[in-house]
DNA sequence: AATGAATGAGCCTTCATTCAT
DNA sequence: CATGAATGAAGGCTCATTCAT
């Protein structure tokens, strides 16, 4: 690896891969984005060489290029792939969070939120190393997408009330998005205790409970 | 970059560079840390190369090696002292903060949190970015120096009820320092916003509060 | 060079290159080792870096590491071919050495090792330079397998006596190497002089009289 | 190390080195000389970098410079005084030596053989390979000494009778000391047994007797 | 004289990418 | 389409030598 984001790559975007259509194509991407996750997540961005990936897929280091504009695009396309399970996982249980009261709906996101992480905790950790510093990563998109539907029901609950539900989307999902990406990266047995998923209730409501009441005396 | 980690990393205590002594050394060094702090910053990992931190210190490729067993211990050298201004920024504001009733505190400890990550967060940013997996990061010293804070102050609190303070002062420092990494990176216009610290505040203290109710209702 | 038996040789057997198959392959594994002997031989050790090895071939510096570990093993495969040409030349001599009397045997296999450090002295000499100091040089196999076939063919005679023909053969053949060696690094133009040979027979036969007759002595 | 012979030394031969005439500067010359011949037997060629030559003999590396034209000099003058006190060895037990029978000065010149060779024979070994390939290395004076001695002996022995006293000095010589080195090197235990002692004298006495036997048959 | 910080050419090796087969 | 040999820019590091102090 060890490149991404150089100026020296010599080749533009709009280069030579055809969009995979055939079968045996399909299988030969799928092989790719499978053997570099694997190497990313095991071993380590250092690991994933084209050689490493090439050799772990099962095909040669040409057929990358056929079906990637190089060892970036390969790299970007599985973080859009994690980026969107992530997001399937968190919006499959989003469907009927609407309808409940805030004190219900909290803790299935948090269990949406924990189980969204637990996607391959690994990987996202490596992507998130990987991606490069300037706005627009891929990976950042999860963070977004969180942040608009916390930010969607805040302002869906007639029990809540934010000044700014955007705002305060962001930071509780900044929130538990650090407490949940460094517990697993550090502390991954604390996953199986039940107080870390009442923690990150506690927070939300606790956060909730005192913008209310902030809102409250304001008003009165 | 891309080395750091790596198993080959072959210097032992014996031969390493001796403390500099004279001015003109400490100079030396000071250009070095320096450059590559500015590098890293504005340029990311990826720039940090041996050759790009000496010519931007403004002294030869050999003089890195006269003070670092090589440009890993450089960018570890970075790491502690910018660890160390954090705390040191974070000490300062915990003098007096025991004696404070915890909705006092509290404040002061988020003001003090935004200003240790306030020293430079683009440098915070990528040591992140460029720490290994596994534990015993030096850039990870300051989390757990924050959470020790964080569990002392809980714990010499009477106004406070948490189960496991170690456990619960972790989990604020992580929300806490998740949302201002992400808030320095993304959104840093919303510093400036006094909202952002009172966000912060009432995390803590929403949390607090629920903790202290249902440490009472189960007692009761 | 210089770097030969250093510690840091990381290369392990798994990530060894493959042993080369198509034609073209193995046309550049022989220009490789063909310029590495060039420049060994014409320019001395200090000259065979990886740049002008591969410069002399024809080929890019990578291609050294598509088919060797390194500098190192580009040496040894280098030693390893050129102590078996010069087994294989000893070797065909020796087929009807056994049948012969001593006084007819020990003249062919001095033509015989004559013939083998022909071969390509000036590559020989360097090769015994860059040998280390520890055992197991490759270049030594050659002095050891003619110690073993001296000690054999002793060993076989019966109108020889000696009392310990391992022994016996290790220093008549280093007697002989020795004097080879000298003589082709210093004094080339001797080998053309029959006393030369004649002189080696005369070193041998001449140890082997003393011997049977201290044999004999000790037994009267 | 690693680049004696290298077209890129810098500096011509008459720099600026004074004579050292002071009991400082002889004292620290020592320290050099007496450094690196430790470095070089103990630990190889390659750690006998001007650093750690300097380190070892207390000096700085300035110094080195001071009284040596560089790297090379000092190796030089070290194979310089190697190569005179191996001949100091062999001159001493010389004296008396054409006074007694062959077969007793014999004995005593391979005694006198083995003796210098045991001046220091891993660093002899290394200056072997340390020393150019071109002629007039300064180590192979010895041989050439040797070869002188031998030589002058066999002249001067009536019961001598050699065709050309020279070359047969001279190869009866390298055959002497090659066994001593591969000895030396490969198997210095043997050293212990006086067996070997006593094969060098029939290698040696038992050529002498064939060419006596050859040149009485001749005239004959 | 002595010192040792500074220099920088040069070494070995890696790896993303290309292209002939 | 697939292959993988070939490429070569770039990186980290070493070490003999210089020179200001």
């Amino acid at each position: 690896m060890a490149k991404r984001g150089d100026k020296k790559t010599k080749r533009s975007a709009e280069n030579r891969r055809r969009a995979p259509s055939q079968a045996r194509s399909r299988a030969t991407v799928e092989a790719i984005l499978t053997a570099t996750a694997q190497i990313l997540s095991r071993e380590g961005p250092e690991a994933a060489t084209t050689k490493a990936i090439a050799a772990r897929a099962g095909v040669s280091i040409g057929s990358l290029y056929q079906y990637f504009g190089g060892q970036g695009e390969i790299i970007d396309t599985l973080a859009r792939r994690h980026v969107d399970e992530m997001r399937a996982v968190l919006s499959d249980a989003l469907a009927e969070l609407i309808r409940l009261p805030i004190a219900d709906a909290v803790p299935r996101l948090m269990q949406a939120l924990i189980a969204s992480h637990q996607v391959d905790p690994e990987l996202d950790h490596v992507l998130h190393r990987l991606q490069p510093m300037q706005d627009g990563a891929i990976i950042d998109e999860f963070q977004d997408f969180s942040a608009t539907v916390a930010a969607a029901a805040l302002r869906s609950h007639p029990d809540v009330e934010v000044g700014d539900p955007e705002l305060v989307g962001a930071l509780l999902t900044e929130a538990v998005g650090g407490i949940l990406r460094e517990t697993l990266r550090r502390h991954p047995e604390r996953l199986d205790d039940p107080t870390l998923e009442r923690a990150l209730c506690d927070i939300v409501l606790g956060f909730l409970d005192r913008q209310r009441r902030r809102a409250g005396g304001e008003s009165t």
